[in-house]
DNA sequence: TTAGTAATTGACCTTTTGGTCAGTAAAGCT
DNA sequence: AGCTTTACTGACCAAAAGGTCAATTACTAA
């Protein structure tokens, strides 16, 4: 006889609410910002009334805190496991060509952390410093040791890191002027691989490797 | 005898009052987005009458657009006056170098520009398809030139332009990220010459050229 | 000087903001 | 079923937003 959880339909409607909530709330704060998205769009969007989010979230801020949890909680800073057996190239590119994926098909969620660093990252400061600092040291330790033995181009591993994150993060950060100058009105199948391509190239023989051979999917 | 130019002093104080709410709502909106900031801080911050800002901007929007449009009017997009002739290994050091000492030196302007494209660049549509567009056109024909001349490796020229872009303003957009992540409480002096020497290595050596002997100032 | 015009601003207005709260509905428990 | 407790929400609120305007204060030109 297994276990019967609880069914609790008190429970059940309040993560179906809480998530209707929530994706509003990701959806508007990072089309228009903190300021810009106001509760009662939020309520109109989510089709719940004002009040309902107040009671769940507390305030603006709480919902706002609550809306950059999810994402990190959901967030994969990639280059998981990676050692130094491992083979840079091979690393690196994997590591670029997911950033694009990532930029191109899922914008949202880039432009609200890019929003909210623009402006001091209040509400990030501790994910930073207690989440991110950490996952950088690590592989900033593993590209030194490529480096030291002579596997790749002795380059500083913090700015080859801001390269890798800037150079792929700007095609969803920034994605209205690269349209605008590109005079195109989106993103087309072509363009995942052809921004791979280029930010590859140019970065992993920048450091020394080369582009390794396509992997088949 | 020379032709005295009348004091006007209407006009002098006025280009002075205006000169100083501009300040201020750059400083402002940088910081703090359109939305975050408020014609009430800014007057307070210009050490004017919020009914004068209005006198003047005619609404918050109009006082946004001339902050844009001056800055617009004091950017450089740099590379001017680029041919199939220059050196491309020196034109484009020279221009990442220029946009490193920006991105760390002034980054406000970067972060307005930022946000506002963030946003959907809904003041920046006509400058990027007037002036930008057009602009990078050209130098994507001339680095198309010096790929065919065989001067340099064949990637696409926008993304060319784009890894630029982006490997240089994420110092001075994602500053507070860049600082929390190296654990410093700002730039220091040697930082622009890291910075730059780590992105001219990558991206240089990246499409096939070799960072050019240091010119002195 | 002085009339005419432009510049300036304190007081005020409407709308929207984030947020509260008292009352109602809906479970849950025995 | 009936009682308790939690979930919910319409109505409301003070504060702040952007913006207007009538009255006052400069300037300028004759």
């Amino acid at each position: 006889m297994t276990t019967q959880i609880k069914p609790n339909k008190k429970e059940v409607t309040r993560e179906k609410n809480q998530k209707l909530i929530l994706d509003a709330a990701e959806q508007l704060f990072s089309q228009l910002g903190y300021d810009g998205a106001s509760m009662s769009m939020v309520a109109k969007e989510a089709q719940v009334p004002k009040a309902n989010i107040l009671y769940y979230f507390k305030s603006k801020d709480g919902l706002y805190e609550s809306v950059i949890d999810r994402i990190i909680a959901n967030w994969n800073l990639g280059l998981d496991n990676v050692t130094i057996n491992d083979d840079p190239a091979t690393v690196l590119y994997n590591y670029i060509k997911s950033k694009v994926i990532l930029a191109v098909n899922q914008p949202m969620q880039s432009r609200l952390f890019a929003s909210e660093i623009l402006r001091g990252a209040p509400y990030l400061q501790n994910y930073f410093r207690n989440n991110t600092r950490p996952w950088v040291k690590q592989k900033v330790d593993v590209l030194q040791a490529w480096m030291d033995a002579d596997k790749m181009d002795k380059v500083d591993p913090y700015h080859l890191l801001f390269t890798i994150w800037s150079t792929t993060q700007y095609y969803a950060d920034f994605q209205a002027e690269v349209l605008l100058v590109m005079n195109k009105l989106e993103y087309d199948k072509t363009d995942v691989a052809q921004i791979t391509q280029s930010i590859a190239h140019i970065i992993l023989k920048g450091i020394g490797l080369k582009i390794p051979e396509q992997s088949e999917t």
